[in-house]
DNA sequence: CTGCCGTCGGATAGCGCTATCCTAAAGACA
DNA sequence: TGTCTTTAGGATAGCGCTATCCGACGGCAG
């Protein structure tokens, strides 16, 4: 046996050193023994998990960021926290990750790409071991940040495969189509697209609509109802409103997401305006209350839970090392069908 | 001069001794003169400060927490993130804090106690330098980890004066009693209380309709619909059905929240009920939304976002060591009266 | 039997900062 | 003037881990 440095220090914290003391071996093979990094004879792996256990011991994650130059926390960048769309996504991923031993460190850009960039180049000072991020776009900086800083990447909510890059979503564009096939199928004619906040992802929704209005003869470019301000109900009864002011009228409106359409369909009920009747009304992304709306949202099922889920597991594959077999997964979507339509 | 150690190391990263060389003073002026930690000429200071913008120079925030036993990031434990009440917080918090150089790292409960406690365990082990959570109710062996871990503390969400302990929030037992008052003002009669997840701050509203009913000598036991489940739209609807199942007839609703309360009125109008003439309903958060309800919904506006930033301001002066004027802040609330009562 | 390689534990040397002690110089007070 | 404070910079010694190199040992081919 060999010597090894006594213990000291008062502090109730158990370090590595009282470990290895406890267990009489040396404090880099607790630390392998603990990682499993690199092969340590069995016997000591014994010895060492019934010293840990008796002792106590939990590493300490500051220093193991310092010596292993980086941390044991994963960095998620997401547009807003008041939209439910993200927030189910957060759920998932730490559901996923804190189970394998990552912090979840969010941060919320506002859906701006200036703040993004900042934030993201604050997050990489804390080294995370892994960064999940919205969307694919954004300024080539941030892009080249993300590339330069060599930590492990997995982009969310779309799926357009590209070299090197990993994402877990779905095709936001077919979606869109999609919708505006089903009111096509309903016998609406005259279908307008309202969005607001216009993220990249909402235009590609917005270009899934024009395409199929386009193969069907039936585009007209002062259907598109486009506002750069945030999403809200009150917004969308505002925007309602001045759609059903069209001449000529629309049959159909598809609105580029969920909040907007219930606060649409608030604003017909207060106008007495027939629903689906007079107008068809969707909405995307089903969330809460879409169902309990007068009457019930037609919309769009996204996977957001799923995609947090399989997002955070890809993330994890990549942090071990390991090969990722599919860099991007589409996992779809789901039509839902109601009374607004 | 002193004798300073040469630049080493091929790494991109800057360090505290580049600093330090390139300004000519030891790495621990350079150290306190950053911080402003102790005095130092300021001529130092000014040298320090080239020094660090031409060398771009960043403090790595892992050395950082292992060389002072605590981390810049502060630890904030809210129990869900799909209620619109804790992003609002939430957001307001990290609007104080990132300025002043703070990351906030998330914990999420889920109104359980014991992953309460184990996501505090966790935290802890992070040295967060400050703490922000939700409420002053909670587990012993919870309260006994915030206490000997001696990490600054600021709660949340109520207004309880208290030794030694920093909070702020408002009196939820004031707010429910005044809204009872008000229902009682409009003539009601047979007020229902009806609430769902059943939080310490829940029970604190419950309580102020109560002892208001009771002065008012109405109070009647089978007026108290209380549900742990989750709170919803979808679930304030069938409460409602159900309570309007009641003999004798209620004549208003008081719902613990406002997403109960929407969920309440879309069943009233599916029902075919008339708001307020049937009965009046009313809800407490004033969430987006209750103001486009049909019709608008009478509700508390609760003041979150100040409360948020408050409690950060509070924390910030605790991680600095300065005195707090006032250990527990009572920011009130408001009364919104609107067309369901 | 020799030499080479693969395996696995250990000693060493930091990671990039800050706490702490030390010391020289500048005021304070009689 | 002499002694007792203050004031402020610097050297030293870690914080609690992990990367890296070293060397002992055992298996195995020639």
């Amino acid at each position: 046996m060999t010597t090894h440095p006594p213990r000291r220090r008062a502090t109730g914290r158990v370090t590595l050193s009282d470990v290895a003391h406890a267990a009489g071996v040396s404090p880099i093979t607790v630390s392998r023994a603990l990682r499993g990094e690199r092969a340590v004879d069995p016997v000591l792996v014994a010895r060492v998990q019934a010293a840990v256990a008796k002792l106590g011991y939990v590493p300490d994650p500051a220093a193991r960021a310092l010596a292993s130059r980086h941390g044991s926390h994963v960095a998620v960048l997401i547009p807003m926290l008041s939209n439910a769309l993200f927030v189910d996504l957060l759920e998932a991923v730490q559901r996923t990750l804190r189970p394998a031993g990552y912090q979840t460190l969010i941060g919320v850009t506002h859906y701006d790409d200036g703040e993004e960039e900042q934030l993201l180049r604050e997050q990489l000072l804390h080294r995370p071991a892994g960064l999940l991020v919205t969307g694919l776009e954004r300024h080539a900086s941030t892009r080249q940040l993300i590339a330069h800083s060599g930590v492990p990447c997995v982009h969310l909510m779309e799926s357009t495969p590209s070299p090197g890059v990993h994402c877990v979503g779905f095709s936001q564009h077919a979606a869109g189509a999609d919708m505006t096939r089903h009111l096509l199928a309903r016998g609406r004619r005259r279908i307008a697209f309202a969005a607001a906040q216009l993220d990249p992802r909402t235009l590609q929704r917005l270009s899934g609509w024009r395409d199929t209005l386009q193969s069907a003869g039936l585009y007209d470019p002062t259907l598109e109802w486009l506002n750069p301000a945030p999403s809200s109900l009150a917004l969308g009864g505002r925007m309602f409103e001045q759609i059903m002011g069209q001449t000529p009228p629309v049959d159909a409106i598809f609105f580029c997401n969920d909040d907007l359409a219930q606060g649409a369909l608030l604003a017909a009920l207060r106008l007495g305006l027939a629903v689906p009747e007079r107008v068809a009304i969707a909405g995307f992304n089903d969330l809460t209350g879409s169902e309990q709306m007068l009457p019930p949202l037609t919309t769009v099922r996204t996977p957001r839970a799923e995609i947090g889920q399989a997002a955070a597991a890809m993330l994890l594959a990549l942090m071990r090392g390991e090969p990722v077999a599919q860099p991007c997964v589409d996992l779809g979507y789901a039509l839902v069908p109601r009374g607004s339509t």
